[in-house]
DNA sequence: GTGATTTCTTAAGATACCTTAATTTTTATC
DNA sequence: GATAAAAATTAAGGTATCTTAAGAAATCAC
């Protein structure tokens, strides 16, 4: 049994909000088309996004759906999208996956936790100017797809210093 | 099998370098005793560290470990301390791992996600006020045992300025 | 226990990045 | 295709955090 084979897909417009803090997460998103975000909000009521999903990737809030507790977190359709879900209770046939599925959701792990490392080292020791051009080599497909201010809060800046970086490197 | 039981052990002083950027990681530690931490260097000389591993921790460069790359990151011993560790050798007998070793490998990758995650979330929303508040709150055992200028680098802070916002803390 | 090293603090000036607000450009709607 | 809405830019002034440098406090080495 494959974790994400046949399941049950659904369509979701630009806009839905698919989980909001305080809600329990009693789903793990896989998009077959279109894109996601989640994102916190911060004391003084600013969004700051912590990943996008398009296409293959996975969404979730892991804390809030391994642990049955209250989500700190939002994820909001950002395109019309459709996406299949696995839900609490088909994820916990997990223990009927057989070794090579658990190796292979390991890889998964892994990989995962590469790149989040990867997006810490970057924000600890990387300049506003630099944190952009990774990603528009880390992520050349989104940066055409998604509006300047979305990624401007995944880089962790604001969008009007986000253009300020963008006129900087043109004038180059 | 579980994957670090039995493992040779090695004693390390203080100020150990256990792998430098550029070498190809070769291992996995767990910490017995004492104190690692990971860090980068970046474009302008300076260090910002990544984790601390402390007893019962594990500390690699999974990048460079599992994908056999040169690593962008350094590991020292930041007390004297002894590890059990992993080589790449050992670690292929992974695929001897019975089903509940990796179930629990799983759990564990899991739970590094989600503490990941959470320091992601950190460094986007919270001021380095709140950055410090959070670090005592979760590790209160490190604060006392490492010193300020370590976290401050862990926090994403210089520690001139960790400094100021302990000093403007102690007068509240 | 004394000198040497490392850590921590303080303070002044500098800078990266933010805020607000207005304008322009692009995209969506009917 | 005109109008409305959303996104992107620009600019001025502000703030959090950094840099440099020096001194005080704590820790280490013998």
């Amino acid at each position: 049994m494959k974790l994400f084979d046949n399941l049950q897909t659904k369509k979701i417009p630009k806009g839905t909000i698919l989980l909001s803090k305080g809600d329990s997460c009693r789903s793990v998103y896989k998009v077959i088309k279109g894109c996601l975000k989640s994102y916190v909000i911060d004391k003084s009521g600013k969004e700051h996004i912590l990943h996008f999903a398009s296409e293959d990737w996975i969404m979730t809030d892991m804390d809030s759906f391994m642990n049955n507790k209250p989500s700190n977190i939002f994820i909001d359709a950002i395109e019309d999208s459709e996406v299949a879900f696995l839900t609490s209770s088909n994820y916990n046939d997990i223990s009927q996956l057989d070794h090579g599925d658990l190796l292979e959701q390991n890889k998964k792990l892994v990989n995962n936790l590469i790149t989040t490392n990867k997006r810490l080292i970057n924000l600890l020791s990387a300049t506003a100017e630099e944190r952009y051009m990774d990603f528009i080599e880390t992520y050349p497909t989104l940066i055409q797809r998604l509006p300047l201010k979305l990624i401007a809060s995944y880089l962790g800046m604001t969008p009007e210093y986000l253009s300020d970086v963008r006129r900087k490197l043109a004038q180059k």
